[in-house]
DNA sequence: GTGGTCTAGACCACA
DNA sequence: GTGGTCTAGACCACT
């Protein structure tokens, strides 16, 4: 942790009237609570509504704003910690750091990037043959769909 | 800080005292144990004593109460999750879904307490009819039992 | 085995084209095939069908008829001998013995019926309990159901 | 002697050199092994390889075939025939039930394999874009990864 | 042989 | 702590 940080952290107010983040969950989503949370604050970030050296609630606070079990809230400032996305000064608060928020998968290296990828497209090409797409069909569907979306 | 919540089974509490069901197995019933929970749920929403929201008692602590292997409780569980009557929140617990499940076993319908009731009844007098018990002796046998039962 | 079954069944002969019996199965019933079997056959002879004497078919051929397990015509055939039903003539065949047929709960005796009995009585009261239906109510719903089964 | 028979899965034979399903599990997948069969007897039924009647692999043999335990097997199926899809006789096996489910998820629709096959793509796509694929490299990925799959 | 039920116990992700 | 997945193995009824 270096001392620009620190500095920006200390200064930071906590956002005004606390109406930045609009935490909006489905505990029946099927993605876990502390990943929704993870999520929102990242996107509050990219979206500019939050920036460096604005202050999060306090875990308790918002565990009981958002009707969660604290465990939930600090895992979730826990992994955005673990990714310097969020800094915390001990006895005052979890600030944002000045890092941009990275997409979580970034934090592989390119190779692991591409086993995913590789993954990904191996999992996709065997459902669609389990569903009786032939992988000449395969290529033209997808072509098919992309101009189709596009032209939306 | 505002929190827009889409709560589906989160927000109710344990049934009062968790007097809401009480579970009664007889293992040397011919059916089988995880059937028997799943009728006794069934039954308890159906007569009303549990609704939507309602939480049901921990796998593992109905199991110690039951006497039973935590699997067999998680089974009766599941399937009941399965048709929709059910929502599991791991880490959370387990409640009664707030969607009306589409089922061919509507469980929801407005007669069919009634229903089944009359389906219970008509079970039962086969039953006893198969076992040799006319239908004049019946009603005498159930009050002979029931004032029987009740000076136990 | 004596003498006098021995001869009656020498004599009889296999039912008139075979129509006696028109077996009507249904493997997804919840019955098992074998039980099916032995009702169908216990009817048979109670409605006057089949007497005293009739040849039954060879297991085999019932089997191929009946697209079943021979091993499943043996096990009801099997269980109606030993309920004295049912007499094999080794190398001849089986027949139906003089005895009429006796329903299957009766192989029991009069306390085990009882027993029987109560035990369904009190899966019963149970089971309308938890649908809420309290014990007063409950000799009353009988009565009613009762006569509007009779009326019909 | 005659018979009708009200069959429902008996009669059809098991799949011609039991080629029909030809599953393909991922233990690393993320997704349950019990979900992966699930999901492929689905796919085999929308995609007409499998319909009404057929007989399913017994669940000991398909244990066997997919190295697991025969209770991971049971659970795919008994999950399947909670659902409708499947029906099962003890003693014989599993096989297609012939009645179409009443089901929110319906897998018997008309053009439901066409919905099931732009869930796909779309579900893919999603996935390959988070990952940061574009659409234009998406069609060459797939290219490629075909024609290397092929010369292994 | 078939599937069904139940137990016991391990390991995991989530709250 | 919660439920989810999987293994291993026992015993049972049915074909």
């Amino acid at each position: 942790m270096n001392s620009t940080i620190m500095r920006t952290a200390r200064e930071a107010k906590t956002a005004v009237h606390e109406e930045v983040i609009n935490f909006s969950l489905d505990p029946a989503n099927g993605t876990p609570i502390y990943r929704q949370i993870i999520q929102q604050i990242e996107y509050a970030i990219l979206s500019g509504r939050m920036k460096s050296g604005d202050k999060l609630p306090t875990i308790r606070s918002l565990a009981v704003e958002l009707k969660t079990n604290p465990n939930t809230i600090a895992r979730a400032y826990g992994e955005l910690e673990i990714r310097g996305i969020l800094e915390t000064q001990v006895g005052s608060g979890t600030y944002i750091s000045d890092k941009k928020p990275v997409m979580e998968d970034d934090i592989y290296g390119d190779d692991s990037l591409n086993r995913k990828i590789r993954e990904v497209l191996k999992r996709f090409i065997q459902e669609l043959h389990d569903l009786g797409v032939e992988n000449r069909e395969l290529v033209k569907l997808i072509d098919a769909y992309i101009k189709e979306v596009k032209e939306k």
